[in-house]
DNA sequence: ACATATTGTTGACCAGGACAACAATTGTCG
DNA sequence: CGACAATTGTTGTCCTGGTCAACAATATGT
């Protein structure tokens, strides 16, 4: 053991189920788990995101900074509430993932011409640059997983998703 | 707009793309991001893990607790490290979650016999009590998943991610 | 005109993940 | 055996993400 011992819990003198240490342990049950879909979507989710990371570290573009800038370029004049709902992007976490786009040059935020109180997204053409060096790079990674995954299994799961 | 208004940005007086506002925008395009199953495999896992949460929330039991009780209840004598990695967490984040565990009396770190560094978890009787909830609760959430996703789908899902 | 809603923003808090360092213990190999 | 490396559990720290409350500016509805 290490740290600071704390012999509060030795209490039982029982130190009965020997785990047999030089028997490789037949394999840890999962239980219930193995019914649980949620919990195998995580262990997707954190491997698309390491490689999806590993993938475009060269240009320093998290997912969600991926998906604001392909969404914002393609859709020109965007709002930020509006932007918030489709990417499901809290407002408030939205601002400060703007703002370092911002920072970086990528984004404009233009004063809408009708309302006041918008902002009209836009790339600038660094923005639009980087954008297109990112697919190419992402593409690399959905190749990667769709290898990893089975092409039929991946477009099955991608039209399972899509309307979700 | 709102706040400190910094007025950076305003140099160009090209107030032009009007985003025509009464018109309710013509559905906001996702480009590439239609795709990226990792895009769809993050908002598959946002609403799992909310649903989940708020089932669970009567016995304040969160998806990773969750899978820490399960595990730990049908291998007895594990050690963390063999939980860590089989459930993909880091033995110091492990740490944290089992002392939680460990306050609510749910769980029980007892020395291991042939090993002096190792703990073997052992739930208590409150933790397979709860656990036993836990089951309960977690059960409904999958059901109303398997409605969401169609079972099917879901089915074939599951297969697909289960050796991943 | 006045109440109400929306938009962008800031501040704060908390859970999760990632690392580095560490003490205690075990394993290895001369 | 004894020096050295590896493992286990632990703590500290940092950073990111998600959530929530409050707010100023602006727009909308009646």
């Amino acid at each position: 053991m290490a740290g600071t011992r704390k012999p509060k819990r030795s209490t039982l003198p029982l130190r009965s189920p020997a785990p047999a240490r030089h028997s490789p342990r037949p394999a840890i049950a999962l239980d219930v788990l193995n019914g649980h879909l949620g919990y195998f979507v995580r262990r997707l989710q954190v491997w698309v995101f390491q490689d999806f990371i590993r993938e475009l570290a060269s240009i320093d573009v998290s997912p969600a900074q991926f998906s604001v800038l392909v969404v914002a370029g393609a859709n020109r004049g965007l709002s930020q509430a509006e932007l918030s709902t489709t990417l499901g992007i809290e407002r408030a976490r939205l601002v400060r993932l703007l703002h370092r786009l911002e920072e970086r040059g990528l984004i404009q935020r233009l004063p809408s011409s009708a309302d006041g109180r918008r902002h009209a997204l836009q790339l600038t053409p660094q923005g639009r640059a980087l954008l297109a060096r990112a697919k190419i790079l992402a593409a690399r990674h959905q190749k990667r997983l769709i290898e990893r995954l089975g092409a039929e299994r991946h477009q099955t799961m991608l039209d399972a998703l899509r309307d979700f």
